[in-house]
DNA sequence: AACGCATCCAACCGCGGCAAA
DNA sequence: GTTTGCCGCGGTTGGATGCGT
C-alpha cells in the first residue's frame, strides 16, 4: 500500500505564485507562525495550495533575510569546497551561507559553478592529450589552485574524522578504466599497482567489493573497515588525467598510518610545490584569496583531533577480520 | 522581426527519516 | 512492533528569458 497523498491534487493550485497568494502566506506566518503543520496551513489561510508548496514558497522566497542576486567569489569558494567534501548536501551547504537557500545553491551549482569547473577540466584534458599523456607540474598546480587546495586538505581531514572516528581508512582505487584512457593508463608508472590491485580486489569478500563503485572510474575512495560504503573524494574530477589523482594516495588495501600520511603528504607536497611556501603568500588562488600553506596534516593530528572532539563510538563487529 | 537554442530558476515530485498514534 | 502522516531533502521539470543567427 502506498502512502496517502498529502493533499487533493485535483483541488490545489499549482504553478507560479501570485502576489496576492504571497501576501496572504507572508502575513499569516509573520503573525501566527507556521503552527508546526504545513499541511493544515493553506486551509487556515484560505489558499488553494498544497502545504508542501506553501512551505517551499516561504522557505525559498518569502521568509525574511533571504538573499537574492548573484553569488560572491567567497560564496563560490565555500560552495565548491563543501561540495568537494560532502557532495550534494545542499541543506548543509546552505547552512554555511546565511540568506541563501538550498534550492538557490543547488540551482547555482547546476547551472553555473559545475560548468565553470567542468570547462576547466575539459581544457586540462585537451592539454594533456596534446602533451602525449604527460602530466606537468603546472597542471597539478592549476587543479589544486582551483580547488583552493589548503581547504581541500582540511576537508579531507574533517571527512576522515567524521566517517571513521577510530579507525584508519583503507584507500581503494577503481581499476576499471575508461577505454579512451587506456593509452594513458599503460604509460602510467603505477600501472603495475593497478594490476596488483585487480588481483587483490578479486580476492576480497563481497561486502568490500560492493563498496567499490565501478561507475566512477579512476577515483579514490575511502572505505571503512565495516565495508558499509565509501566516499568518493574527487567525485567532480573523475575526468582528470589518470594518474594525477592517483598520486594523492596509495592504492593498496593495507591499513597503516604511513598510508594515510602518504595520502595527505602527497597533497601537501603538491601544494607546497605549487607557489606555496611557508614564508610567502604572494600568489593567489583562482578565487582571489592569498594562497597560504595548510598546516601539515598527519595521522597523529587526526587522532589527536578525534580524541578531543569525538567520544569513542560503539564499534560494530568488523566483517573483515 | 522571427525563429531556435541555451540558460536560469521557481516549483514540483517522490522518497527517507522520524515521531506520534 | 506496526502503521500513519508530516517534514525536509535532493533530483527533476518546465516556463520565462536571453542571445545568436
Amino acid at each position: 500500500m502506498g502512502r496517502a497523498p498529502c493533499c487533493d491534487k485535483a483541488n490545489v493550485k499549482r504553478g507560479p505564485w501570485s502576489p496576492e497568494e504571497d501576501a496572504k502566506l507572508k502575513s499569516y506566518i509573520e503573525e501566527h507562525g507556521t503552527g508546526g503543520n504545513w499541511i493544515a496551513l493553506p486551509h487556515k489561510i484560505g489558499l488553494k495550495r498544497c502545504g508542501k508548496s506553501c512551505r517551499l514558497r516561504w522557505l525559498n522566497y518569502l521568509r525574511p533575510n533571504i538573499k537574492h542576486g548573484s553569488f560572491s567569489e567567497e560564496e563560490d569558494h565555500i560552495i565548491c569546497t563543501l561540495y568537494l567534501s560532502i557532495g550534494s548536501r545542499w541543506s548543509i551547504i546552505a547552512a554555511q551561507l546565511p540568506g541563501r537557500t538550498d534550492n538557490d545553491i543547488k540551482n547555482y551549482w547546476n547551472t553555473r559553478l559545475k560548468k565553470k569547473l567542468m570547462g576547466k577540466q575539459r581544457k586540462d584534458q585537451q592539454s594533456l592529450k596534446s602533451r602525449g599523456g604527460q602530466i606537468k607540474p603546472e597542471m597539478k598546480r592549476e587543479v589544486l589552485e582551483d580547488l583552493k587546495a589548503p581547504s581541500l586538505c582540511m576537508n579531507m581531514m574533517n571527512l576522515y574524522q567524521s566517517y571513521w572516528p577510530t579507525e584508519l581508512p583503507m584507500m581503494l582505487t577503481n581499476p576499471n578504466q575508461h577505454q579512451d584512457q587506456l593509452h594513458v593508463k599503460t604509460q602510467d608508472p603505477t600501472f603495475e599497482q593497478y594490476q596488483q590491485f585487480d588481483t587483490i580486489i578479486s580476492n576480497q569478500p563481497e561486502e568490500l567489493t560492493a563498496a567499490y563503485h565501478p561507475q566512477l572510474p579512476n577515483t579514490p575512495y575511502f572505505v571503512n573497515n565495516n565495508g558499509d560504503g565509501g566516499i568518493n573524494l574527487f567525485q567532480e574530477f573523475n575526468n582528470y588525467p589518470f594518474g594525477m589523482i592517483n598520486e594523492f594516495g596509495c592504492n593498496t588495501t593495507t591499513q597503516s598510518s604511513e598510508q594515510f600520511n602518504g595520502l595527505v603528504g602527497g597533497l601537501n607536497n603538491l601544494i607546497n610545490g605549487s607557489n606555496c611556501t611557508s614564508s610567502s603568500a604572494e600568489s593567489t588562488t583562482s578565487w582571489g584569496d592569498p594562497l597560504a600553506c595548510p598546516p601539515p596534516i598527519t595521522y597523529e593530528d587526526c587522532r589527536r583531533g578525534l580524541l578531543q572532539n569525538c567520544p569513542p563510538p560503539e564499534q560494530p563487529a568488523s566483517r573483515f577480520q
